[in-house]
DNA sequence: GAGCACTGC
């Protein structure tokens, strides 16, 4: 068994070039590394390091962009390495630390060696740091490219010991990754395990549903049996659409002599037991075809594919800075991204990936995904920067964010008492404090607030279920009905937050229990997530001083709504009785509510419970006399994003009385055309 | 009438 495993070692493409690598590691400070996905760097590389005796003092610490690859990678090695996991071998990840005195090797993600940064600011305990997946380009990889070049270049000044630092990465722009490390060594690794045969489409298609299925059809109609596809489009909708056009076809036309064919939808709003039905056979006499997102591209891995079916396309988050939008569309990938999803072909053999476009379309994507860093909102980033000590201006980043985006972070912070002017961006106590909390600097400051609105814990219970999505699980067709009265019972008229707040109150009372989620159809894993970031909340609290001890002994929705508002003042906005529509006062900008909402009108079936806020137990709709005012539209809402998908959408939305902007957040800027418009 | 994917000692 053992024997195996260390045969299995030594057969990886990174074995070959063990020597060559090591003699790299030792004469340079920073290494780049490129190999690609089968290659083995990512077991390999630190067992190198800690077999050939070039670890003295320290660790030598590996982060991943995920949390899964984290832990299975640290499993692996381990095993390789015979030894219990935690012990020599370990990983850290959010609420798991599985490491001891005796670990040598510490795979953890990017965020957890951000945080540790923090408390540690040389990060003394590590001799290596290797940054893995770095083609990936995610936010905290970025950063972190900034900070390990400069503790590199710190201890060196102050003669401690040396860092090295080892950039680890699929496909990259070797030059801009070399020059941005001082123009480092470069070193390629051999290639994949398995061939992927490529072939594109020979004339520009309009409709990539339509190609993907008549190439579905086509390649279902001549390969084996057990070559199973992946096809990956671009949202739910689109692979529920797919999914059920496949089943259609395979059940009208008479496909006399094949095996079915039958298709899973694999998204990552799918409970996890849907999402594990995609990702086992559950029979033999049969062609697998799963329809995915991109969360096949990197994040599920599935096995026995042969075939994948690339549209091109995929949707993407975008921030834009002047508007303080998001908006969430439909784009053509990159190249790179082509290849990652080719790569799913072959992962156990020898494969093919059909493109439904042409090889000069392929010509004209982008050769690289763009960096995350350049498209997203920065406030969260620089809030954690100011923290380390670091100077924005001046920080080394390998490619820089927009000067608006900056700006606007600097202006948001500035706003929420973080930083004592945009000029002079240093930190206040407020800022401080809110720099312990692992979440949106917009959602520590309304923990920060709250002892003074008497709600902690209520907030605190609010904030942990909003850093979780898909808390409401995806009904199927049949049980649709069913879904939505389960659903209706948490619902207040005072809109989305309290009734997420309802449902995690609920969830605690009937002590986490699995069988209560399935019944009212909820998502177990993110309702237990919730519960592990209260209990990290609430502990960072006791640090930070703030304290539970003034709160009201029931939920008081006025006060909790109106501490929301010490964060997200920004994001309050005002119906326009002439077109149904909302303005959001801070900007001007147009926009519906999600109808998702509570508050969308599309939920007139409001039960709730039967009396009104009754102590500790869930929040209902108001009492009657105030019941027929609050049947309308809420005149003022306040809502957690805005994004422009089909249209601009807030989503999670609260009713709030506008006399409440001008007593809890009087400078906001747009206070007193409130309160001139008013009644 | 409708949400890509990640992450945080």
């Amino acid at each position: 068994m053992n024997k195996t495993l260390e045969e299995q070692r030594r057969q990886l493409p990174a074995y070959a070039v063990r020597q060559n690598i090591l003699n790299c590691i030792q004469t340079s400070s920073t290494l780049i590394l490129i190999g690609e996905t089968g290659s083995g760097k990512s077991t390999q590389i630190p067992q190198f390091i800690l077999e050939s005796g070039m670890l003295n003092k320290g660790m030598v610490g590996i982060t991943q962009p995920r949390r899964v690859a984290a832990i299975t990678l640290s499993k692996r090695v381990s095993q390789e390495k015979m030894r219990q996991l935690g012990d020599v071998v370990g990983y850290a990840v959010r609420f798991e630390n599985c490491t001891s005195e005796n670990t040598k090797i510490k795979y953890m993600t990017e965020g957890i060696l951000l945080r540790e940064a923090l408390n540690d600011r040389f990060l003394k305990k590590y001799q290596y740091i290797i940054l893995d997946e770095a083609h990936e380009r995610t936010v905290n990889t970025d950063v972190l490219f900034g900070i390990v070049k400069s503790i590199q270049k710190e201890r060196s000044m102050f003669r401690m010991q040396e860092l090295k630092i080892i950039i680890m990465s699929a496909t990259m722009d070797v030059d801009h990754f070399s020059k941005y490390f001082n123009n480092c060594t470069v070193l390629y690794m051999p290639g994949r395990m398995h061939q992927v045969q490529v072939m594109h489409s020979k004339h520009r298609q309009d409709d990539y549903m339509f190609a993907t299925l008549v190439t579905l059809f086509e390649i279902h109609r001549t390969a084996p049996l057990h070559h199973d596809v992946l096809v990956f489009l671009t949202g739910k909708d689109e692979i529920e659409s797919m999914t059920s056009q496949i089943r259609n076809i395979t059940r009208s036309h008479d496909l006399a002599g094949q095996p079915p064919l039958r298709a899973w939808p694999l998204h990552s709003a799918l409970p996890a037991q849907r999402q594990l039905e995609a990702f086992q056979r559950s029979g033999e006499n049969y062609r697998r075809v799963v329809v995915a997102t991109n969360i096949a591209e990197t994040s599920i891995t599935l096995p026995g594919i042969k075939y994948v079916i690339d549209t091109g396309v995929v949707k993407t988050r975008k921030f834009d800075p002047i508007t303080g939008l998001d908006s969430l569309k439909v784009t053509k990938i990159s190249q790179a991204q082509a290849w990652q999803r080719t790569g799913r072909a072959g992962r156990e053999s020898d494969g093919i990936c059909y493109r439904t476009y042409t090889a000069n379309e392929y010509d004209l994507f982008e050769k690289m995904t763009k960096p995350e860093i350049l498209r997203c909102n920065l406030s969260s980033t620089i809030l954690q920067l100011l923290a380390l000590g670091i100077n924005i201006e001046t920080f080394d980043f390998m490619d820089k964010p927009p000067r608006d985006s900056i700006e606007v972070a600097f202006k948001q912070l500035k706003q929420l008492g973080a930083i004592k002017s945009v000029q002079n961006p240093q930190l206040t106590e407020t800022g401080h404090r809110m720099s312990k909390f692992p979440i949106d600097p917009i959602y520590s400051k309304i923990i920060i607030s709250s002892p003074k609105f008497e709600c902690v814990n209520d907030i605190l219970d609010l904030v942990a279920i909003l850093s979780t999505e898909n808390v409401y699980c995806e009904p199927n067709q049949n049980n649709r009905d069913q879904a939505t009265a389960q659903h209706s019972k948490f619902q207040t008229r005072y809109g989305d937050h309290l009734t997420l707040l309802n449902i995690f109150t609920e969830y605690k009372k009937h002590n986490k229990s699995k069988q209560w989620c399935t019944e009212h159809f909820l998502n177990q894993k993110s309702l237990q997530y919730a519960f592990e970031v209260r209990q990290q909340l609430a502990e960072i609290c006791d640090n930070v001083n703030v304290s539970s001890q003034a709160d009201s002994p029931h939920h008081n929705v006025d006060q909790i709504r109106k501490c929301l508002i010490t964060g997200l003042f920004n994001n309050v906005a005002e119906l326009q009785q002439r077109d149904n529509h909302y303005i959001v006062m801070a900007n001007r900008q147009r926009a519906m509510i999600h109808p998702s909402s509570v508050l969308s009108g599309y939920h007139a079936n409001l039960n709730g419970f039967s009396s009104s806020s009754n102590g500790n137990g869930i929040i209902s709709n108001m009492g009657n006399k105030l019941k027929d005012a609050h049947n309308q539209k809420a005149n003022y809402v306040l809502f957690s994003e805005i994004v422009h998908t089909t249209q601009v959408y807030l989503r999670t939305a609260t009713r709030i009385e506008p006399e409440w902007i001008q007593e809890v957040v009087p400078d906001c800027g747009y206070a007193s055309r409130i309160n001139n418009n008013q009644l």
